[in-house]
DNA sequence: AACTGTAGCAACCGCATGAAC
DNA sequence: TGTTCATGCGGTTGCTACAGT
């Protein structure tokens, strides 16, 4: 039986939203809300649009205090810093700046700063393949990367070697994201990821549910980097690697806009669970293993696995470990 | 002026998830 | 416990404006 339609398809217009839908609508949520059910709220104001769309446009465009083009150098490096840590999740990275939407930013990050950023590495790349043509690294092929992947690679090893405009984003904690602060009031508000762009190349045998383990649970503030049953459920051993991909559990809060210049030192907590889907083969994971292991100890970090912690105590993932590549 | 290519953006589509029943 | 359905999300599409030829 296959899945009932949201609304009837043959009486809904689509396509450009005009002045006067626009007005229906916003006129309609400020006084009444959305009433918790987007699918009946065109119904009731007479708009002949699907409610997916009347949500879309409200979340997008007709929302207070929504902020379009104009990114800041600090949206620039937000959103870049995030993309290299969790990927192409465009909600989280939006809650992480005020005003912005995730649509928005991730149409700025395809049509823009992806462009950008790449256009500088591959310029770069050009005057390295003079002097580096003899190193063919087949581990890190982009044959066998996910373009995804390979563009957080890329923009990575921009970051650390190269000199870009947001080198100072990674020397200067102050630009670095934080999460919302009421995580720490309510928990329980726990927005779940999974990254299925990261098992789009998942072999057959990859169960995503079963086999993970957490990897971080972090409290952060006056708390220690790792706290005691974290390091017991690390547990890290050479029978795990993951050819391929990973997933994570991000706990933060979900919808509640944080304001990033004025966010206060009161304390934060970010816990980031990494769920690594594990098969037989490839040296990696034991490297990975090792650099997370360091991260227990330490606060410096390798390249592939990077958790750092400000001086506010103040933590950042970032996780390569969606990169797709044997060693040999 | 007409055509073509491209960038930017709004909106749509399909899937995953979770709540309600 | 299984099914249905609303919601949220990310990928994709399609339209418009603009630049280049």
């Amino acid at each position: 039986m296959g899945r009932a339609p949201c609304c009837d398809k043959a009486n809904v217009k689509k396509g450009p939203w005009s002045p006067e839908e626009d007005v229906k609508l916003k006129d309609y949520i400020d006084k009444y809300g959305t009433g918790g059910n987007w699918i009946a709220l065109p119904q009731k104001i007479g708009l002949k649009r699907c409610g997916k769309s009347c949500r879309l446009r409200w979340l997008n465009y007709l929302r207070p205090n929504i902020k379009h083009g104009g990114f800041s150098d600090e949206e620039d490096s937000i959103i870049l810093s995030l993309y290299i840590s969790i990927g192409s999740r465009w909600s989280i990275i939006a809650a992480q700046l005020p005003g912005r939407t995730d649509n928005d930013i991730k149409n700025y990050w395809n049509t823009k700063l992806k462009k950008k950023l790449l256009g500088r590495q591959k310029q770069m790349n050009r005057q390295d393949s003079i002097t580096d043509s003899n190193e063919n690294n087949n581990n890190k092929s982009p044959q066998n990367m996910s373009s995804s992947a390979m563009e957080r690679l890329q923009l990575h090893m921009q970051l650390q070697n190269l000199q870009s405009p947001f080198s100072s984003f990674y020397n200067n904690p102050i630009l670095w994201p934080k999460l919302h602060p009421l995580l720490q009031s309510n928990p329980d508000q726990t927005l779940k990821l999974a990254s299925q762009e990261s098992f789009h190349s998942l072999g057959p045998n990859v169960d995503r549910q079963n086999n993970h383990m957490k990897l971080a649970e972090i409290n952060n503030g006056v708390s220690p980097l790792y706290s005691e049953n974290v390091e017991q459920s690390l547990n890290p051993t050479q029978d795990f690697q993951p050819n391929f991909g990973f997933s994570q559990d991000l706990r933060l809060d979900n919808h509640h806009n944080m304001d990033l210049m004025n966010r206060g030192g009161s304390k934060e907590l970010f816990q980031v669970g990494n769920e690594f889907e594990l098969t037989n083969g490839s040296s990696w994971w034991s490297e990975e293993v090792e650099l997370e292991r360091k991260t227990t100890s330490s606060s410096s970090w390798g390249s592939a696995s990077v958790l750092d912690q400000t001086s506010e105590g103040m933590v950042m993932l970032q996780d390569y470990a969606q990169m797709s590549y044997h060693s040999v």
